[in-house]
Parts: C-alpha cells; sequence; structure tokens
DNA sequence: CGACTTTGACCCGCGC
DNA sequence: GCGCGGGTCAAAGTCG
C-alpha cells in the first residue's frame, strides 16, 4: 500500500537510529571518561593501600555493602549481592511492574529522597519460603527505565515461560548491570547484555553470554574483593547507572 | 474467599 | 538525643 513512501520511510528511520547511535556513542564516550577517572583514583588507592598494611580507608570501603541491609533477615544470605536489571518500559506506565518470569507479591512503596519515583518492594512469592526480595524504581533521568535491583537466591525452579512473561516493551531492553544470579535473564531469547562490573571473578555468566559480554576485567583475588567494593558504589552512582543503560539500550535497539 | 495491592505507621541505623 | 531516610509491617481495600 505504503510502497512508494517505503524508501523515504527507511532513510527516515535510519537517520533515527544513526541519531541514536550518535547520541550512545557520545554517552559511552563519556562513559569511558568516567571510568579511567574512577580507575586513576582506584589505582591510586590500591598503591596507597599496599604499602600501608592496614589502614582506616580500607575498613570503610570494605565495609560499604554491610550497609545495604539495614534490617537482615535471617534466611537471606548475607554474601547475596544484589543484582541491577534495568528494563525499558512505557515512560507513561506507572506501574512498576517487571516481568521476568517470577511471581511478586508487593509489599511496600516509598518515595526516596534522591528519586521523586516511588520505589516498589517485592517478595517472590511462586515458593513459600523464597526468600528472594526485588525494588524496582524508576530512573531519574530517563523515566522510559525502570532500575530493579535484586536480592538473594530463588530456592525454586521457573515455573513460567519468561517469553510468555515479557511484553514487547518490557522485552526491547534488558540490562543486567552485576553479575546476576537470575536464569531467566540470561536466556538468550532477547538481547541482554552483561556487564560483570563487580569483578568478583566470578565467570559463570561470562561464560554464559560470551558473545554479550561488553566489558571483562580480571585482577588477582588479593585485589578483587577491594576492588570489588570500589565499584560496587561506582555502579550505586546514578548519573552513571543512567547513562550506561540508555547507551546500551539504544545501540540494542539500533542495531 | 483467597491472593494481591495500597498506604500509613513503625522500626532501625546513621549522621549531626 | 534527635531527626532523617530506607526498609518492613499490617490493616484495609480490591479483584478475579
Amino acid at each position: 500500500m505504503d510502497a512508494p513512501n517505503s524508501n523515504e520511510e527507511k532513510v527516515e528511520a535510519l537517520q533515527v537510529e544513526l541519531e541514536h547511535l550518535k547520541r550512545a556513542n557520545e554517552a559511552l564516550r563519556l562513559m569511558l571518561e568516567a571510568m579511567s577517572r574512577k580507575c586513576n583514583t582506584l589505582e591510586a588507592y590500591l598503591r596507597e593501600s599496599s604499602s600501608q598494611p592496614t589502614g582506616s580507608r580500607l575498613t570503610r570501603i570494605g565495609s560499604y555493602d554491610e550497609h545495604l541491609n539495614k534490617r537482615p533477615r535471617p534466611e537471606v544470605p548475607s554474601m547475596a549481592k544484589p543484582s541491577q536489571v534495568f528494563v525499558k518500559t512505557d515512560p507513561r506506565d506507572k506501574s512498576l511492574i517487571v516481568k521476568d518470569g517470577f511471581q511478586w507479591r508487593k509489599y511496600g512503596q516509598k518515595v526516596t529522597k534522591d528519586n521523586p519515583s516511588p520505589r516498589a518492594y517485592f517478595r517472590c512469592s511462586m515458593a513459600p519460603g523464597c526468600p528472594v526480595k526485588k525494588k524496582v524504581q524508576r530512573c531519574v533521568e530517563d523515566k522510559s527505565f525502570l532500575l530493579a535491583t535484586y536480592e538473594g537466591q530463588h530456592n525454586h525452579d521457573v515455573q513460567s515461560s519468561p517469553m510468555e512473561s515479557l511484553s514487547s516493551a518490557e522485552s526491547s531492553a534488558m540490562l543486567s548491570t552485576t553479575s546476576s544470579p537470575y536464569r531467566v535473564l540470561s536466556n538468550s531469547f532477547r538481547p541482554t547484555i552483561t556487564l560483570d562490573l563487580t569483578l568478583s571473578g566470578s565467570n559463570v555468566e561470562n561464560s554464559r553470554n560470551p558473545r554479550n559480554l561488553v566489558q571483562e576485567t580480571s585482577c588477582n583475588d588479593h585485589d578483587n574483593k577491594r576492588i570489588e567494593d570500589y565499584v560496587a558504589s561506582l555502579t550505586k552512582d546514578p548519573n552513571f547507572t543512567v547513562a550506561l543503560a540508555a547507551a546500551v539500550a539504544r545501540s540494542i535497539n539500533g542495531l
């Protein structure tokens, strides 16, 4: 029907994609600059700490994760690391629902200080004793993204198909920013990019998605723990994570 | 009627 | 000690 316009539409679409890629390129460049600065700081810190047997700064950085859970539940293993996932949704949709193949029960909602959008708290309701919790909050700068933070590990299998659960809008871009224990996000049915920013030395996720790995860094075990804590704080930076999510999602949509 | 959501109150850790 | 802020509880409401 619209054959005469198809070429013009294609050119228009390509121009839009080109614009997206330009923005993604710029965002990635900024991210690289930021990471370079952080790396320089980290190197300086490692040099200092290696010359000092013990130091108060080391104690502060190492204790970062302990402040995340102010009221830890006994059934949640303390060694379970939070996993963050970006999901692209309709910014007009205020439901804060991330369909990831699991069944969640909402138990609270809060407006946090650094984000006008409310944060929703969910518990896994697929199994009675499942300790997994997740927090879902809209990104401050790009409201088309939901940031889901998973804590704990499921003690049961996924019963429903993730393909059935994901809507087209939500599945258009899912981005895990830490090594995720959730197989549903590791399936290759959708473009999922894993950034192992924890530098934890756990290459299980990387081996699952070798083609999707954007960044991979290896260090010796001695430095891993301190680097991990430091980078964990880096990934908490809202500007960093928002820019990262927007850039990668546009790359996914444009490719 | 059971499962789920909503929402205000409450708890707890942290900084001043 | 007090206030702030994040996380959780629990009663009431809603829905299928």
